[in-house]
DNA sequence: CAGAATCCTCATTGATACTG
DNA sequence: CAGTATCAATGAGGATTCTG
């Protein structure tokens, strides 16, 4: 997944998908940039425990995959912003669904470890 | 992700569908299993390079995460049978829209790049 | 056939300090 | 503010051997 392109291995679209929405921190990015644009700051600050480090690479990530947009405001204090590009638009629906499929899964499961310990 | 459930990290519903459906293999197991039940055997011919050890390992996660059945049929030679559980199948039509949303992407990627270099 | 057990590598992640 | 740079830890994934 560090190589960006490996087209060889794009045979499988689901793997692509994976590829790109997949990890630890990707899923609350993009959730996060699906509400509004944001500043790093912002960003670091509503994510927890993400480092910077990780931040930025996850950034660059999905920015090279051009599912988001890097803004840069040439001016001091430096001001980056980040948003969902167009093909990252696409995408909310998919992330909206699999939110939906999640909460479903996790509201069986917890009424399951109910009924088991009451 | 090793963990199976730890109840406070499922804050974020995506984190934990990415917990479920992500790594190298999950997903083409998925799909494998989405088009039919599968033996061992067959689920590692069928997806190219995984081992013996790894295939055990997401089977295992799968099952615990009640995606996947496990059914083993007391005979010699031992046979074992994997197939999508009731949860499962409500996964189908996520992978599908994940399939279907990485054909297109992958798609205008490959548009782009033959425009830059004709 | 369907694995379990062991040992190993390397990419991902993290902690910390520094900077234009 | 929005990053780099460096070093250290972790764990996913792999190679190989063995077994009921």
């Amino acid at each position: 997944m560090s190589e960006i392109f490996k087209p060889e291995q794009l045979f499988c679209p689901t793997e692509t998908m994976l590829g790109i929405i997949g990890g630890k921190w990707k899923g609350m990015i993009l959730w996060c940039l699906s509400q509004r644009t944001m500043r790093f700051n912002e960003l670091q600050r509503t994510i927890p425990n993400i480092t910077q480090k990780m931040l930025t690479k996850q950034l660059r990530d999905l920015e090279a995959y051009d599912i988001i947009v890097r803004e840069v405001f040439a001016q001091v204090p430096p001001r980056v912003e980040y948003r969902l590009s167009d093909h990252g638009e696409t995408l909310k629906p998919i992330l909206d669904d699999l939110e939906e499929w999640s909460k479903t899964y996790l509201g069986k499961k917890i009424e399951e470890s109910r009924s088991k310990q009451p």
